[in-house]
RNA sequence: GGCGGCAUGGCCAAGCGGUAAGGCAGAGGAUUGCAAAUCCUUUAUCCCCAGUUCGAAUCUGGGUGCCGCCUCCA
């Protein structure tokens, strides 16, 4: 089986064929840096993440362009909250957002365009549209008429006549009589007075949303590109009007195939800057929520379907992780008593799609199965379930070792388990789960200091010693108070973690 | 009102016509001065009604409930 990916504008499950054999070119809709990134931004990027890491390991030669919105009424109004310039507000958010995915380990994408830099493709492209009247100039504005392109409403369904009457009320009256048609959009808007504005051929201003995204494709990936990826909120009028823009300008498909992750919700709800339920992807990670945990919690659900986040299920996330994440550390940290030396490590190479012969009928079996979750519309929960059961004879290996135990294998036993753990690390990889070092965003909220810690650890040792069990409980319970749990562990070492 | 989506055990969640993956929680056992952790074992007939079929959680029709979009939004 082949990749199959659910295509939004035809509403089908489709095998993903790529324009030219081998590359796939892809954009994906960014963020408007007005603000720090919430978890919905982490779901999206995370999904759009996995289906990347996918691509290139069956691969395909991917080319990822994400966007940043770095002009926008959002911007220009919390620069005036904050008495300061935009430039400042765009270039802090752009940076927490690099900090913010990075943390969560999304791969960088290959280039990032920003809608400031990009005025003369967006000028030239609406010229184009006025020229061929696709568009029109009112006083400074630049509309695109949307009765010109026949198509209008392709991709979300909508047919415009049908639609009208719920514009009432959500346009203004002067923008009614400015507009051919109420659903018509803005190409270029007309700076109102002190506002931050750009030259163009119809005066000051700056551009619409949407048309960014339409000269960024365009002058970053070509006419048609094979993926356009967005969040199901964009379909309209956002990617709507993409569609528009473009292929009124090319009379050519902008995107081969659309798709759109499901709504991060919260009691039900989504989870919006408006209802004000979001909770920033820093937050998170600073009150110690791991970016391994967050990335389970994502990937346990279809990426189309909504999300729901609570604690509980924030909770089950991290156990899950803890988990997979044993598996992933047992050649890292027991290599040596598992007798699985350098040579015996080399002898496969990672990513060759057709190895059952490294791996053997049984887990050739798992891995093939992996791969038809994958293959299946980016099923990730369904693959999880496999790396779950992948993990297991690991997790409890890594585990029972940890505890002290100390596990004798066979010498085919041991070759095979090897062979699992490397399977498990290469297939949890293309998920993007790997073995993390820090969260470099965590803060320490430390009442006690290490050093400390351990000099009460010594003394409960010492009083353990003693048998005065008394003294030692009270030092456990004077430390738990602080949010430190302690850890007896078999070979007499106590152990310690922060809560 | 228009368009789209969803409904599976205590919670999350796969399943795509052949008799319910997986995670979390729970239960029982092992281990433990206590505690935690860990190990082993274990827990469902799929919102309702009707139909198609030898056979349906899966298909069709009709309900009910929830959500998203239609205004900025990942």
């Amino acid at each position: 089986m082949s990749l199959k990916l659910t295509n939004t504008i035809t509403r089908k499950l489709e095998d993903f064929i790529p324009i030219v054999e081998g590359q796939v070119n892809i954009y994906c809709c960014g963020v408007t840096v007005y603000d720090l990134c919430h978890l919905g931004h982490a779901r999206s990027y995370i999904v759009w993440d996995v289906l990347r890491r996918y691509l290139i390991w069956k691969g395909l030669k991917v080319t990822f362009v994400q966007n940043f919105t770095d002009i926008d009424d959002k911007i220009i109004n919390r620069a005036l909250q904050e008495n300061t310039s935009i430039n400042e507000i765009t270039e802090r958010n752009i940076n927490k957002f690099h900090e913010d995915m990075d943390a969560l380990g999304i791969l960088r994408p290959d280039r990032m365009p920003r809608a400031t830099r990009c005025l003369e493709g967006i000028c030239d492209l609406i010229s184009q549209l006025i020229a061929n009247g696709s568009a029109y100039c009112v006083n400074g504005d630049v509309y695109f008429s949307i009765e010109k392109f026949s198509e209008y409403g392709k991709l979300s369904g909508r047919d415009i006549t049908s639609q009208e009457k719920n514009i009432a009320g959500r346009i203004t009256q002067e923008e009614e009589y400015r507009k051919n048609h109420p659903f018509d959009f803005a190409l270029w808007k007309k700076a109102k007075p002190n506002e931050p504005s750009f030259p163009s051929p119809w005066g000051k201003g700056r551009p619409g949303w949407h048309i960014e995204c339409s000269a960024m494709v365009k002058e970053e990936l070509g006419i048609t590109i094979d993926i356009h990826l967005g969040g199901a909120d964009l379909i309209f009028p956002h990617h709507e009007n993409e569609i528009a823009q473009s292929e009124a300008a090319s009379g050519k498909d902008l995107a081969k195939y659309w798709l759109h992750n499901g709504m991060v919700n919260v009691a039900g709800q989504k989870m919006s800057k408006s209802l004000g339920n979001f909770t920033t992807i820093r937050a998170l990670l600073q009150q110690g929520v791991s970016p391994m945990t967050l990335r389970l919690f994502v990937l346990q659900a279809h990426y189309r379907k909504p999300l729901d986040f609570t604690k509980d299920s924030l909770d089950a996330a991290a156990k899950g992780w803890m988990g997979l994440n044993s598996a992933l550390e047992l050649g890292k940290i027991y290599s040596k008593q598992l007798g699985w030396n350098s040579t015996t490590f080399s002898t496969t190479n990672e990513s060759s799609l057709d190895s059952e012969n490294t791996f053997g009928p049984q887990l050739g079996l798992l891995r093939e199965r992996f791969i038809n979750y994958m293959d299946d519309d980016l099923n990730t929960s369904g693959a999880l379930g496999v790396l779950f059961e992948i993990a297991r004879p690991l997790k409890s290996i890594s585990n029972r070792i940890e505890h002290g135990e100390s596990i004798v294998l066979e010498k085919e036993e041991s070759k095979i388990l090897l062979n699992q753990w490397k399977l498990i690390v290469e297939l949890s990889k293309t998920l993007g789960l790997e073995t993390e070092q820090s969260n470099p965003l965590l803060i320490s909220k430390s009442e006690i200091e290490d050093s400390n810690i351990r000099e009460l650890i010594d003394l409960r040792m010492k009083a353990k010693g003693e048998k005065d069990f008394a003294k030692a409980d009270q030092i456990r319970d004077e430390l738990k108070s602080k949010g430190i749990e302690l850890i007896d562990k078999p070979n007499g070492i106590t152990e310690w973690i922060r809560k």
